[in-house]
DNA sequence: TTGTCAATTATTTTT
DNA sequence: TAATTGACAA
């Protein structure tokens, strides 16, 4: 441990040793945060701590995997494996599991991600009858959404005569009666959507003592990472948990938080001195990722801002180069200038295109950026967007999975129950919604019972629901025996869903059915992964969480060396060698939408301080004069953030003359800036990223490359087990990467090896199952 | 009930 | 521009 402790420095190591007692760190840009989290806990167990009665919570599932990779580093993986770390969703989705009953919820309740929630919405201001333009689907979503990140629910919002008359004045008076619709219909689905995670588990904390005591005395240790980007809700959770044993521990920085708009409470942070008593306060102000200049020229642009602790972040490091400023013409040219630059320094400086990412405002910002590097044939990947697991194919066949564990899913039947189609019409699907509300039943029970209901339906299409039923219910018997991989794969199969995917032969529709295929490589993946781990539970159910709450940061697949692609907002926690920020213009960063009040205006500039400390060694600015949005062309002003960095920092790079891009002169964009740079001959060995424009790169987490032949695999290992295997050995696993033995026990077929993997993980796996390979 | 075509609308960020 | 929604015909 002391080993440890010594490679930290003084500011470090002093909140890292405090055991106990509230403690705030606040946490400049790249001052090693996570370090200090890491070694904490660390710290905690050496000093006798039970792991068990540790609580760590993040916001990204890597962010957590991450750290407890590290932990176990340290500590071993037998110390690690008790911690409860995870994000605030998936450890109190786990808990709600557990305890949700007492809430009325079953332990297999669903989770409703954002689309689900949001068409459960639309059906019920179409059931009400309200008009579509003033009642938004999206704006009525958030505005619930707010409500309970608030902890406003059903019942307070309608005490509160404040909240009614503002809706009213909005022109909308039946919020209310939307709000409490959605959340009853959520209830009788047995579906939480991502708000009630949080806002269940403070009913359930509040509503039952014993409860809440059970955990209190489990979590005596608490820490919470990124707690600037909490909200009241997250905020309550923890403040009671903590509240027994007080031993809570937060890190942050107020100068990063940028997720006031879904509900993050910046005062969450200012004020943490005054909820506990005795609170100690650190501050991390050392910056170990970038030079001087990004440092002065964030530190520069953050000073505009009035709301924020006291805190000066400075490093030891070069001075570096100037953040340079770019002004193209067109987003087009915007692009092109980001491809050359990205290609010329990569030549010059020899670096890896995983040196440089490319930063934006907005996802729409992406395509211009795509073309070009396309053009250069510099291999990129874009990160967000619309996530595996979110596309329409893979959602069919999850919403079939859902509801077969929990039938009352409303979501997923209304997307299955014609789909493949079988003759079940909007109509018949708005009579049964009707008749469910009506009953106060499901509507898969109203189905079930269709003959003892007086219904408007005919004969032949009640033959066609019963038929429905009964698929369902055939899948359900299956599932008592067979593994979700199976039941997957012959419900892909039986309910008509590949016959559909394959009648599309276009390429839009392979791409579909190739998906489909990954996902159930996936599931397999996921259920051999159970097997081995030999305490399986509920695979169907536990993979299904897993998707619920799965996002795309976490996937890294494909060819890792790429120029990323994300917004400012997923770029939070990253560092990279050289950063773009592009599209610094009025309206666009700060966005347009954003400019109404001084705390949004200061939420954008928080975003752009992000932003710049993302970059180690070099920083650069770009705007355009004129860009395409919606479609139209339309001029653009310079960003008042570029302005608001101190000159001493910035370097305005502008070209000496300013012409529209030629193809035939595509060099000369450089030539502009300097006009007897070298040029360089094309690379020879370009990677294209396999997709078009059209399809985005696969991100799908769990499914192992295809070309895996796993059959094969297992034998071939199988054989020679016994004389490689050894303690000590390297080996490959498919899912879990390489890793290192480090135990063996059992005979025959219950032979069982813990490996540890460099991902961080410890598992124990079944010989007979893992596929493993053994590295020399 | 289903599928096609035209019209409309949206681009702020997402666990 | 692109994607989704709505009207209408088969």
């Amino acid at each position: 441990m002391e080993k440890y402790l010594s490679q930290l420095n003084d500011a470090q190591l002093a909140p890292t040793i405090q055991k106990d007692g509230p403690m705030i760190i606040i946490a400049g840009a790249g001052s090693g945060k996570t370090r200090v989290l890491t070694y904490r806990i660390a710290y905690l167990m050496d000093q006798g701590v039970d792991s068990f009665n540790i609580l760590a919570l993040t916001f990204t599932n890597k962010a957590a995997k991450e750290m407890k990779g590290r932990i176990a580093d340290i500590v071993g993986d037998s110390e690690a494996k008790n911690l409860w770390m995870g994000t605030f969703h998936s450890v109190f989705a786990k808990i709600l599991r557990f305890e949700g009953h007492h809430l009325g919820f079953p332990s297999n309740f669903t989770i409703y991600d954002t689309q689900d929630s949001q068409k459960l919405m639309g059906s019920i201001i179409k059931e009400m009858g309200l008009d579509k333009d003033i009642y938004k689907t999206k704006q009525i979503y958030s505005r619930i959404s707010s409500y309970k990140n608030s902890l406003i629910t059903v019942k307070a919002y309608f005490k509160n005569p404040e909240l009614m008359e503002a809706d009213a004045m909005a022109r909308r008076p039946k919020m209310g009666e939307i709000y409490k619709e959605y959340v009853d219909r959520c209830f009788k689905a047995g579906a939480m959507d991502f708000d009630d995670l949080l806002l269940r588990t403070n009913e359930l904390l509040t509503r039952f003592p014993n409860v809440l005591a059970q955990y209190q005395n489990r979590f005596r240790y608490i820490l919470v990472d990124e707690y600037q980007d909490t909200n009241h809700s997250q905020y309550l959770i923890v403040r009671a948990l903590a509240d027994r044993f007080q031993n809570i521990c937060v890190v942050g920085d107020d100068a990063q938080s940028i997720y006031a708009f879904r509900g993050a409470n910046i005062n969450n942070i200012l004020n943490f001195q005054k909820d506990y008593d005795g609170v100690k306060m650190y501050r991390l102000e050392q910056n170990y990722r970038s030079t001087k200049m990004i440092v002065g020229a964030a530190n520069s642009v953050i000073e505009h801002n009035k709301t924020k602790l006291d805190k000066i972040v400075w490093t030891a490091n070069d001075v570096g180069e100037k953040v340079k400023v770019h002004r193209s013409l067109t987003d087009g040219d915007e692009g092109r200038y980001v491809a050359s630059t990205i290609w010329e320094t990569k030549m010059n400086k020899q670096l890896h295109n995983s040196d440089f990412a490319v930063l934006y405002r907005t996802n729409a910002q992406s395509r211009a950026i795509e073309d070009a590097l396309r053009k250069r044939d510099i291999p990129y990947r874009i990160y967000g967007g619309l996530s595996f697991y979110q596309r329409k194919e893979i959602k069919d066949v999850t919403a079939y999975l859902r509801l077969i564990l929990n039938p009352s899913d409303e979501e997923a039947l209304k997307r299955v129950i014609n789909y493949p189609a079988r003759g079940i019409g909007q109509t018949t699907i708005d009579r049964l919604v009707v008749a469910a509300n009506g009953y106060g039943k499901t509507i898969f029970e109203v189905i079930q019972n269709i003959d003892n209901l007086d219904l408007k339906i005919n004969n032949g299409t009640k033959n066609k629901l019963k038929d429905f039923v009964t698929l369902i219910e055939s899948y359900q018997v299956m599932n008592q025996t067979a593994n979700a991989f199976d039941l997957a794969e012959h419900v892909t199969k039986t309910s008509g869903l590949i016959r559909e995917l394959n009648k599309d032969g276009t390429p839009e529709g392979v791409t579909r059915m190739d998906n489909v295929q990954e996902l159930l490589n996936g599931i397999k993946d996921f259920v051999e992964g159970q097997i081995e781990l030999a305490d399986a539970g509920d695979s169907l159910a536990e993979f299904l969480e897993d998707v619920a709450l799965a996002t795309d940061l976490d996937a890294d697949k494909g060819d890792p060396d790429h120029v990323a692609l994300m917004t400012i907002h997923l770029a939070k926690g990253l560092e990279f060698g050289h950063v773009f920020i592009v599209g610094m213009e009025e309206d666009l960063f700060p966005s347009a939408m954003s400019m109404n009040t001084r705390s949004e205006l200061e939420e954008e500039r928080r975003l752009f301080y992000v932003a710049l400390t993302r970059a180690e060694k070099q920083a650069y600015l770009t705007y355009t004069l004129s860009r395409y949005r919606w479609g139209k062309l339309i001029d653009a002003e310079p960003s008042r953030f570029i302005e608001e960095i101190d000159d001493e920092y910035v370097d305005i790079v502008t070209p000496l003359k300013e012409q529209r891009f030629n193809p035939m002169l595509d060099e000369s964009i450089f030539g502009d800036i300097e006009p007897n740079r070298v040029r360089f001959a094309k690379p020879k060995v370009a990677k294209m990223p396999k997709k078009t424009t059209k399809s985005k790169p696969e991100n799908f987490k769990i499914s192992a490359p295809k070309k895996m032949k796993p059959v094969a695999k297992a034998e071939s290992a199988s054989e020679s087990y016994d004389e490689k295997l050894v303690v000590g050995a390297k080996v490959n696993h498919q899912r879990f990467g390489r890793g290192e033995v480090i135990k063996i026990e059992g005979k025959g077929a219950d032979a069982k090896a813990e490996i540890k993997f460099q991902k961080g993980e410890t598992k124990k796996l079944l010989l007979r199952f893992a596929k493993l390979q053994v590295l020399r």
